[in-house]
DNA sequence: TGTTAACCGAGACGGTACGTCGGGTCTTCCG
DNA sequence: CGGAAGACCCGACGTACCGTCTCGGTTAACA
């Protein structure tokens, strides 16, 4: 309800948000993080500079919200067939990663919070928490696929930096490698070390 | 031999390299990427902006040589023990990350190379590739203990990862996550798979 | 009034043109032309360096407008004692070139302008063009006291250069010639030759 | 012979002298007198920037000594011809003043010696002082021809100015007034007031 | 039917960094 | 010692962004 208030005067003009959102995806794309200054997305789009400021207090945050716009968009409910969960999670994670925008904006926003002081938990500075969705599809995994001695956030840790890894080093239009191929690699993380029959 | 002829005109001062450097070091690490300026830098070391203007054309590249310097330091001969021989790669792989300049520095180097257009491979960037001598380490492993189906550019990548994590998302004062922790997860990623008798 | 309308956007602070023209011209007097810089008129009138070049592209536009502001600043309406009215003539024509910061700038102007290559009247370097004027002082004589064999362009000709004498090669504390001099020189030029009974 | 004395160590190349000055007159024609540098007349003219510094202290005294060498060039010997010893005279004294060069770089001259503050007479500063020379000229000339009222200074000034404002005014290339008509403004500046018998 | 508050555009404001260029001085090696 | 080369310190240049501000004019909801 206290959302819904409607405040007084002229209301903002949505189209603007959504063009100068459109337009900071398509300058860091084309031009790199650090040509997608705010004059710049204001000359392309056609919005004014003090529009813009209107809404955003800084640069960082107007491309923080073009590219990794939700807090947490991965919901993934664990099925219990543990490849095919991990499957869909590491999917779902490289689709907020693999966004072209998101790509070339990720190594700046992560440079500019390495200093800015503020309280930070690993993965806040790219708004994408997943360690609990992750714990879960392990939970539900079928006794013996999951190795107990496995800390899962190790095995997160590994994952998160193989997304980043494709995310942050290779440039936009390189081939990627399958993401079966990461799967697997995951599976083999997990599984207990060895069956005595 | 070629290399030791003195070029005419007077010589470089030695220490002007050596203080600015070292302050771009500093100011890396006590007020952040953005915040080491050439200026910055002038002013802290008290070298002149116009001496480090003559050696780095721009600060990316002052910035780059202050932090990742040579091209390859990484050279561990493997000894057979496949343990061993793991911890100590991935603790060399660390030193270069691992200092504290080099971390506050990677993604801002990232983040500009990102549009640079130059032509990139994808380590080339920092400066740094192991993956020669991470083969190496996995052709000297005892038979058995390495699963042949394991592609060792999959598990490089996977390793590669999960350094870049440690140094991107941690702010530089938090406590690491012990290396032995990772090196267990590369240890279940490349055993082979077990096969029942 | 066309003219009136209001321009769009934060109005300028008029305060600032008269702070950075007034202490274009003190640092004129006081350091000379090459002193004169963008950077030290920021210093010393508190007006910061983008605000001057915001409204004077060039450190010569500045010095331009700060000492030859009009175009045309004299009107001298002839009265016909051709005396009194070179004399009034002369001596208007020296407040435009003896204020001391114009007499400061106006060798450094005329060095600039030597090769600018725009296109140019002798006199259009330092706005002042009063040949009109003379023009109409001489029409204006009463008969017989102005040889009609005597080219105005001559006359005048040697008036701006004597002008242009006192102004350039006299240190500025210099005494200078009296006017009255000048006037008498400029009468003896216009008079007929001789007057045959 | 105190001037002959040979100085020890090498000799200097006489050449470079020459090629220096001829290359700063060049300059100062084809660009103008700020783009004379020392690194231009360097580059242009093939002569190592330290060899000119050597030579010259400043840029300044370069210039000086390409266009205005010698110290009096003027040396007219009066024939009491008034009209034709004029005409040689400002001749002469345009000669000096009228090379392309000379013309180039009297206005930066001047506006550099405005606030050197060393101590100056008038001509100095162009090296050029004629006034000894026109007044000998006036006293040569027969009784009668020249009104003993006329201040020889006050004419003298009004002759500099002439030829300043031909030298500073017009543009390298522009045609010039005839010499003739300047002459003629002299006589009739200088001839006795006609008194009616 | 006005108020009224926030919008919109335009653009000025104080700042900081950029990378270039010129000024003169100094240091090295070579002839 | 002269010459060539080039490093040194110093400071001005003009550009580009930053994020804040002040305007006049517009646009809805509310009184």
């Amino acid at each position: 309800m206290t959302e819904s208030r409607r405040r007084p005067g002229r209301p903002r003009d949505k189209s603007i948000d959504e063009r100068a959102l459109a337009t900071t995806r398509e300058l860091l794309v084309r031009r790199g993080f650090d040509a997608t200054t705010i004059q710049a997305v204001a000359e392309h789009s056609g919005v004014h500079a003090s529009a813009i400021y209107r809404r955003w207090p800084t640069r960082i945050e107007l491309i923080e919200e073009a590219t990794f716009p939700g807090l947490n968009p991965l919901s993934v409910r664990p099925t219990g067939d543990l490849r095919r969960d991990l499957r869909r999670f590491v999917r779902a994670y490289l689709a907020a990663f693999g966004a072209p925008a998101a790509r070339a904006a990720a190594a700046g926003l992560l440079a500019h919070h390495q200093t800015s002081g503020r309280p930070r938990t690993p993965e806040t500075d790219l708004r994408v928490s997943a360690r609990p969705q992750f714990r879960d599809i392990l939970r539900a995994a079928p006794p013996g696929s999951v190795d107990p001695a496995v800390d899962p956030d190790d095995a997160f840790d590994m994952l998160l930096g193989a997304v980043l890894a494709r995310t942050l080093l290779l440039p936009v239009t390189t081939r990627q490698r399958p993401l079966e191929r990461t799967v697997d690699m995951l599976l083999r993380m997990l599984r207990p070390l060895d069956r005595p029959t």
